[in-house]
DNA sequence: TTGAAAGCGCTAACAA
DNA sequence: TTGTTAGCGCTTTCAA
């Protein structure tokens, strides 16, 4: 097999070239048109502007027959207002930030704004993402990320680029964030799973520097304490990855204190754990072994895993997020705040969750 | 649980607010440091501009002493170029298309282009996006979808904005495009299929009406047609959703005529279809049943599914990609152009391949 | 090789 | 309610 190109060379005609950029039409085409000033048709298109209904009506139905819109991007040079949103996103080999973009750009969109996107390389996160993403003069910068460095903050706060980190949050309190409450979720796991009488825990770590990965863990901590429990284990899996899962359990396993129950740092390391467990060590989940995880992505659902894990409340924090950033434009001055929702326990069968 | 909110309103202090947008720097305000005229500052950043060497290096230096980048925005209104690809993306479900995503635009990002992204709402196809997308004046708009109307190329040919499909293509040979050679992957399949003495093959749809699954389909008929074999029979998934998969699977094997191999239009499919087969109907797979998918997303290879599939060649594909939008940039008129890249079959164990 | 001046398409004072 | 005018920050002729 090779590869194969098809033009229309052989039965080329003038309409099969594309043409190369078409007229420009500008305001002042349609105020000419229309036998007004550029003004009067700027106004038409300007919301709260102070313009008759009749001319606005009159100028937006000649602008639209004629095909006109204002170009945004001579606007937003006077109005200082992009209507873009900067959306960062690193790691988007997790299903949960996909799920998340999709639906966040969506309720922008409804919000008259536009999002342009920019993926770190993997591995390395998303700040180097961060200096292309300003000069384009976002209204927000949104930072989808688990890592994030404070040189970041740093430069967008320098740009006059209010920030806002989605499923992220930083020690200080000096930057607004939305997330789950991943320090209250990791104790109510542990108590669950304490409460149905697991006695050896284990927590498999995705990136250990990020905020979500350590919230989790040190709630997860807290309720092991808590219960008067034996120090949960930790396992690396080097990454938010299902093949780090996947390895993790079987060293966890492999080792001198087998867990009876892992909490993983989130979902795709929590199914690259179940598949260690049930394909390759053979083992009877939830008999043997009880697998949490974290986010709910479509796949927890799917009967080949059936995991038991914490629901994000992606709605309702994408929610916050658009009326935050609506805030953040109409104020210009804010105090930051980090906002924290409660996560839900989905219960499915790759957890034992009951006393036995 | 309920909703915490943390503030550093307790122990407030001046530098808790955020600066309400800094000072913005201008080449008038590098030209008045250096002593040289504006141009001088714009020339330093414009490549091939006619400068000393010496001059461009100074004003550089400054520049970046100062912190200043020069302005996209107001860049773009004289240049014309924006420097933005407008990708417009359906179905971001399918894990195919973020794993694109992310490298398309780290791709076009080294090639010095930016991406916006807009999502289609689920359901609905791209063609709503693409007025915002225009607005916004892209060099190049790159549709990421299987299905898109013509009156959408229509609209972008009357801005000025040169197309490109990616995994999807149309008829009349008017807009460029790269994509899987689904034809004839869709042949290849139906030929190893039966090579390996299946007799009942099933093909699931995804969407009907678009390209990649028609071709796949298509190839697979014509595969069957040119062995001598049965018509394959076809059931609809109803879009390209596990769901979907796993719906259409029970009806085939409680149907009149259950297939012995089935090729499912693309991964999310068949991922649906052997859970199906095997969680639900306690198939054995590929002993009572072969699964065949497209498109080789990362979780094809997880043992839980181990799916053989045809893998598309996205690397491929994404250089194509991008050097189509280096020609459409650099030379204006262009005849446009499909190309056909091969598929490549990844054989797994979730069909047989061998006469047995 | 550099600078002065004229805009790109638009919005927002200010007048009328 | 509308029109006139002065820019937004930059690139690009044209002259020097």
């Amino acid at each position: 097999m090779s590869e194969k190109r098809r033009t229309s060379r052989g039965s080329s005609s003038r309409s099969d070239r594309v043409p190369s950029a078409s007229v420009r039409l500008t305001a002042r085409d349609v105020a000419a048109s229309l036998g007004v000033s550029i003004s009067t048709v700027s106004r038409a298109f300007t919301e709260n502007a102070v313009i008759s209904e009749e001319t606005r009506r009159m100028v937006l139905e000649e602008a639209s027959r004629m095909g006109y819109t204002p170009d945004v991007l001579a606007r937003s040079m006077i109005t200082r207002r992009t209507r873009i949103a900067g959306i960062a996103v690193a790691d988007i080999t997790n299903p949960f930030y996909p799920e998340v973009l999709a639906r966040l750009t969506r309720r922008l969109h409804e919000a008259g704004m536009q999002s342009m996107v920019f993926f770190a390389d993997p591995g390395r996160n998303v700040d180097d993402a961060i200096p292309t993403l300003l000069q384009y003069k976002p209204d927000v910068a949104l930072i989808l990320a688990a890592t994030l460095s404070s040189e970041t903050t740093a430069a967008c706060k320098r740009a006059g680029t209010p920030v806002l980190l989605f499923n992220r949050n930083v020690q200080d309190a000096q930057v607004e964030s939305v997330t789950c409450d991943n320090l209250d979720a990791g104790r109510m796991v542990a108590e669950v799973l304490l409460g149905a009488g697991h006695r050896r825990l284990a927590f498999i770590q995705g990136l250990s520097d990020t905020s979500t990965n350590r919230d989790r863990l040190e709630g997860f901590q807290q309720g092991a304490r808590a219960a008067g429990a034996a120090e949960p284990t930790v396992e690396a899996a080097g990454g938010f990855t299902y093949e780090g899962g996947y390895a993790a359990l079987k060293r966890l396993m492999d080792g001198l204190n087998p867990p009876d129950a892992v909490f993983c740092a989130n979902d795709i390391v929590a199914l690259g754990a179940l598949d260690a467990a049930r394909r390759e060590l053979g083992l009877q989940v939830p008999q043997d072994l009880s697998v949490i995880g974290f986010d709910d992505i479509s796949m927890a659902a799917w009967p080949s895993y059936d995991l038991t894990t914490v629901r994000q409340p992606v709605n309702a924090m994408i929610q916050l997020t658009v009326e935050k950033i609506q805030a953040l434009l109409s104020k210009d001055d804010q105090v930051p705040e980090q906002v924290f929702l409660p996560g839900r326990l989905i219960r499915r069968s790759s957890a034992r969750l009951e006393e036995r």
